[in-house]
DNA sequence: GCCCAGGGAATCG
DNA sequence: CGATTCCATGGG
């Protein structure tokens, strides 16, 4: 992997296995949309960033190569091994495999703690183009203004809203929810950066302690925001994968990977019908 | 109009 | 305990 400037422009080249757009459409971020050309936008932290992949190449518009080292290998994940990854989980489940190729290139992303927790939390009992409209609103009522966007709404900032100041997020019975994540961050009844090496049991415990964090949300916000890769989110979707491909279990639960497996399935689940095979 | 959505809390038996 | 019901909203 090469990242070098190229004008306003910084490429990483040779970047293998590794898939932009199945990446960001697979479910696990809110924030990231592409244009008629195929450039996705969207930002993390204090960075808005416009990015673009051309077969082997990858192509971050108008910034530098310290912001792409320091801010983006890391949030895609770029660092990692998941050709061997693959492998491993493919030989504790063949029955994996159709779903590992139909989208090789998605990886874990490692988004904000805070962020993934908020975000989750309004996913549930709800669908992708509303939940992104909601995060959306939130971000622009309470997120502070910068080139391209607005940021994400810190804990602090939300923990001194109560559920009126939502009302224009229409994100219904989830604003209590919302409410008293915020508080519980911001005050460190729940400290978020703990929650990356506490075991894992333990972890699940601590993110439970917010009235409307179930196993799901905190499965998601441990995989999507902590870095934990054993972390595997059940939803509608992964019950239905469940039932038709695991009638009896599978081993991948018991795997230190197991949420890139579940990353696989659930992409495919949702997108077989579309693709022509 | 009806069903469903990356669920969880409250309630019931 | 497990099973059921309710929750707000809007896309298809």
């Amino acid at each position: 992997m090469i990242i070098q400037q190229k004008g306003t422009d910084v490429h990483i080249l040779n970047i293998g296995r590794f898939s932009l757009a199945d990446t960001l459409d697979c479910g696990q971020c809110f924030r990231w949309d592409a244009d008629e050309n195929g450039v996705y936008s969207g930002i993390t932290g204090n960075y808005f960033m416009r990015i673009s992949q051309s077969g082997d190449t990858l192509i971050f518009y108008n910034t530098d190569t310290e912001t792409v080292k320091n801010i983006f290998v890391p949030y895609f994940d770029l660092d990692r091994d998941y050709d061997a990854i693959a492998e491993e989980l493919k030989k504790v489940e063949p029955k994996l495999i159709p779903a590992e190729e139909f989208a090789p290139g998605i990886r874990i992303m490692a988004q904000q703690p805070w962020e993934t927790l908020c975000s989750f939390i309004i996913s549930q009992n709800n669908n992708i183009p509303r939940i992104k409209g909601i995060i959306s609103r939130l971000c622009e009522n309470f997120g502070e203004k910068i080139e391209g966007g607005f940021t994400f709404p810190s804990a602090d900032v939300t923990a001194k809203l109560d559920v009126d100041a939502l009302a224009p997020l229409r994100c219904g019975f989830r604003a209590k929810y919302i409410i008293d994540a915020a508080k519980k961050v911001s005050g460190g009844v729940v400290d978020l950066e703990s929650l990356r090496t506490l075991d894992i049991a333990q972890a699940r415990t601590e993110l439970m302690k917010i009235c409307g964090v179930g196993p799901k949300v905190a499965e998601c916000t441990l995989l999507y925001g902590l870095g934990r890769l054993e972390a595997f989110p059940v939803d509608v979707w992964m019950k239905r994968v469940m039932a038709e491909y695991f009638p009896n279990g599978t081993p991948l639960l018991e795997s230190r990977y197991a949420g890139v497996a579940q990353q696989y399935l659930f992409h495919r689940i949702r997108n077989e019908k579309k693709s022509a095979d």
